[in-house]
RNA sequence: GGAGCGUUGGUCAAGGGGUUAAGACACCUCCCUUUCACGGAGGAAUCACGGGUUCGAUUCCCGUACGCUCUACCA
């Protein structure tokens, strides 16, 4: 009993990584390891015709920018290799014909345009039990037709032969028994007529072969957990079958329904966890990465969507989450994705990250606008005294710009309205003041600034704001001799004698 | 249509037979700040509805409603 935990994550190579699909990873990648279990990556790649280029590469690259590097996979190796399911092909023919064989399957001969037309003859058609009877395969054919057919290599597919009114039932970790009854499942491909097997044959080979000891999916696969769940039982033992757990679906933010990528396009918010080019229309699917997402918090607000430690706690690094998480404390019900949480955790790690962890993606992005940043302890500097007003890695932009080159546009309109001549003195003689002054630190520079206000018979609220505007051009940043301090003297001189000029 | 799963404030959610039903995000008010943020204080829920069980139900059971997922030789 004490085998060891084995997980895997086994997404089909057609696309982006969707938000739920990395929740799913993550999920798999926190129970294993907190258990101290291996991780595994296995490609689903059984239907041909949805194969897209690049795809796979793009998983991976998701999932180590996350932090959630797996321990097996076609690209890191492993004992149970090969993990790519179309390498696997030769090795599920056996295991569907040993069904033929225990009579749990049969071949059916019934062409894709037969389905389609019954389908249309026949209100929610299913190739079941029900109707089996009626199509054209090896249990209405006889026993020398059908090898008769399958000599002649007419094309057919292998379909599991559902019992009649059995109740399958099973322990979902997080949903208690589920039970249904196999009379009103249908009879499911489970070898392809390519000889490629569905999902749900390969699913229960490969985590058989792979020792999979927990499986975990989304909530959309459990109608059909009951084949998985028979299959087991036919081929491997009921006894060796993973434990399963349903995870909850990620729903749009409006509305109901699983969170697609289109919403994210309608409402402006990533859906996908980094940027994705679909190879066929050249269309380009902003991510959370390219948003201006770090991965710590993007890993932490999709480990929060469905679980909870059960106390106050929201923030969580990968090494807090990997020893509270427990699959017991994963909610049943799905979760309304809401962007808003998910940029106030974005804004929470910018907090308590060390800055040096992600400078070189903000000086990246400065380089984008022209702002090429060659002090590096500057940026540190700058950095730390910004950060609390940035939520997103861009913001940076906007934030820290100026410390590096002077403002493009200068909110003069703000200004201007109460603007006059002892104000326009004043400056002149701040200007002097400055360029005079010995010590260039924030706190002596707003004591002088003060006195000389006082002076002038000035309230200081009055100047405050001016002079940040002509040194920051507008109306954010943090404290305006903070800005001097750093900026340095010369710079702050200059810029002061621009708006000055263009005032008077 | 059928099956399965779900339902605590706008959102994420804790709790679970007796509570003033936590906390966070968002929103509003105030404080702090002579900018904007950060930070601090305050503000909202008869726990979908109807029946039971019980001295007592948001919590347990059964229905109903609503929502979602699935219902492909896709995963």
């Amino acid at each position: 009993m004490s085998k060891k935990v084995r997980v895997r994550f086994a997404p089909s190579p057609t696309g982006g990584l969707h938000l739920g699909g990395v929740r799913t990873v993550l999920f798999n990648y926190l129970f294993a390891k907190n258990l101290g279990g291996d991780f595994i990556v296995r490609i689903e790649d059984t239907d041909q015709t949805r194969f897209v280029p690049g795809a796979e590469e793009y998983i991976f690259n998701c999932l180590q920018w996350c932090g959630l590097e797996p321990d097996e996979s076609p690209l890191h190796g492993g004992p149970y290799a090969p993990y790519r399911q179309s390498e696997r092909k030769p090795l599920y023919r056996q295991y569907a014909e040993q069904l033929i064989k225990d009579g749990y399957a049969y071949y059916a001969f019934d062409t894709a345009e037969e389905l389609d037309a019954k389908r249309k003859e026949v209100a929610n058609f299913q190739y079941s039990q029900h109707t089996r009877s009626g199509m054209r395969n090896s249990l209405t054919l006889s026993e020398a037709e059908t090898q008769q057919l399958l000599a002649d290599g007419v094309q057919h597919v292998i379909r599991i032969k559902m019992p009649a009114d059995v109740e399958v039932k099973f322990a979902d970790m997080i949903r208690g028994e589920v039970s249904f009854n196999s009379s009103l499942v249908d009879d499911k491909v489970l070898l392809k007529a390519d000889a490629m097997p569905t999902y749900h044959l390969a699913v229960v080979v490969d985590d058989y072969l792979m020792k999979i000891s927990h499986a975990f999916r989304g909530e959309e696969w459990l109608p059909s957990a009951p084949v998985h769940v028979l299959l087991w039982q036919y081929l491997f033992g009921i006894d060796n079958m993973p434990q399963w757990a349903h995870l909850p679906l990620i729903l749009k933010p409006d509305g109901n329904g699983k969170l697609s990528k289109r919403d994210g396009d309608r409402l402006g918010f990533p859906v996908f966890a980094m940027d994705w080019k679909d190879p066929k229309n050249e269309e380009m699917t902003t991510g959370f990465k390219e948003r201006g997402f770090l991965p710590e918090a993007f890993v932490n607000m999709l480990a929060m969507l469905g679980w909870n430690a059960g106390t106050e706690q929201e923030i969580f690094s990968m090494d807090e989450l990997i020893a509270k998480f427990s699959m017991d404390r994963v909610h049943k019900g799905g979760a309304k994705f809401d962007y808003e949480k998910a940029k106030w955790y974005n804004g929470e790690w910018i907090k308590k990250l060390d800055v040096s962890s992600f400078r070189f993606q903000v000086s990246g992005l400065l380089a984008e606008k022209g702002i090429v940043v060659a002090d590096d302890e500057k940026l540190i500097k700058v950095l730390n005294l910004v950060k609390d007003r940035c939520t997103l890695l861009p913001d940076f932009v906007q934030q820290a710009a100026f410390f590096f080159k002077q403002p493009e546009t200068v909110d003069i309109a703000a200004i201007q309205p109460k603007w006059d001549e002892k104000k326009q003195l004043f400056f002149a003689e701040a200007i002097r003041m400055f360029e005079q002054s010995a010590l260039w630190q924030a706190a002596d520079l707003e004591a002088s600034f003060k006195e000389l206000a006082a002076a002038n018979q000035l309230k200081p609220g009055e100047l405050m704001l001016p002079l940040r505007i002509m040194l920051v051009g507008g109306k954010f940043g943090p404290g305006v001799f903070e800005i001097a301090e750093l900026i340095g003297k010369a710079e702050t001189v200059s810029r002061i004698k621009a708006v000055l000029t263009e005032l008077g």
